[in-house]
DNA sequence: GTCAAGTATCTCAACATTGAGAGATTGGGT
DNA sequence: ACCCAATCTCTCAATGTTGAGATACTTGAC
């Protein structure tokens, strides 16, 4: 077992899942360097961290009868503002998905009262989705207990660490060009 | 525009699409304190960081033939060592998935030529999955491309933000129990 | 030994997404 | 005015996952 961060006799450090599979990468493929199994250890918490974490939020949105892909089209509407309006493409780009996503995401919430569909009327190509009353209800009462389970989540660190990894998060972003929602 | 992190001054730290997602909620729900807020933002670069990166692999993949799903069902076998053969479940374990995607996962691979599935000769109820020498030879070509791609995706952070990075996730992973592949 | 509970894999329907493409509309250039 | 490229939404087949259930086998308690 390697200790690729040197920390051994730092106690408070354990290690996790990725650290099993970068001793495993290191033992099979000596040739690969360390920067390379830390980059790829780093991806892998990554790609771990969110999947646990979009794990542990399935449950809050069932108890709304939501489903994620729904409550982020619900909170994208309620965030902008009065009217609670937005084009489909609009949408669209806040949630990375693809359009045939978005209509899917759209048909589901028109059927269950939570959204409207209506013309723009400056431009005949686009649709205004708006929240109903409905749809404005679910997503308030929605949100609070959603950001109360995520800091229920990270509840094991500390300000200075959720800082430091926030504040590292986003130059990551950044740097990968994700500097605006819409 | 608020300013969470109190670094107006410091013009090193560019603003991403999440400050815009956090903005504006506290325009709108004022009454969510700023740790709540701050929560949602760092699980929302999480997720935003995971789905850019997760785009940014698969043009490498395509480059060998493969999906995520399959080069991780490949990656999995390929670093557990010679003879690069683990049962179903061990697979599922890892993969974070259900048994139903695992099934298919092989199936794809067992039709490609890439792993083999034979009975456990100790439990007649498990298969075991190995991998072909086409298999371990497409893999291994595959994971060189795969790592260089995530170092250059990462490549914005300087080691030591790598290495904050890092720390903060595991320590988040060890507090969700990701502590086992297995 | 027998039986119940647990485990390993596969099957299958439901669902969400992608990616390509169609249809309608817009807008800039000529 | 006209055209052509770009834009907006929807459609649809293909793909991958989940979650429940079926089947076969194993294990431990009695």
């Amino acid at each position: 077992m390697v200790d690729p961060k040197g920390l051994a006799s730092t106690a408070s450090t354990d290690a996790d899942a990725i650290d099993e599979l970068r001793a495993q990468w290191h033992r099979e493929r000596p040739d690969m360097d360390a920067a390379s199994l830390d980059a790829m250890a780093l991806v892998g918490r990554i790609k771990r961290a969110d999947h646990l974490l979009s794990k542990g939020m399935k449950p809050i949105f069932a108890e709304h009868g939501l489903e994620f892909p729904e409550f982020d089209v619900l909170a994208t509407l309620r965030r902008v503002g009065a009217p609670h309006e937005l084009t489909a493409g609009g949408l669209l780009k806040s949630a990375m998905v693809t359009s045939g996503a978005i209509t899917n995401r759209l048909d589901k919430l028109e059927r269950k009262g939570l959204i409207e569909r209506r013309p723009d009327p400056s431009d005949r190509r686009a649709i205004r989705v708006r929240l109903t009353e409905a749809g404005r209800e679910l997503v308030d009462r929605a949100v609070v207990d959603h950001v109360a389970n995520e800091e229920r989540m990270l509840g094991a660190l500390s300000a200075e660490e959720r800082g430091a990894l926030d504040g590292a998060l986003r130059r990551l972003l950044v740097s990968l060009g994700d500097t605006h929602l819409g």
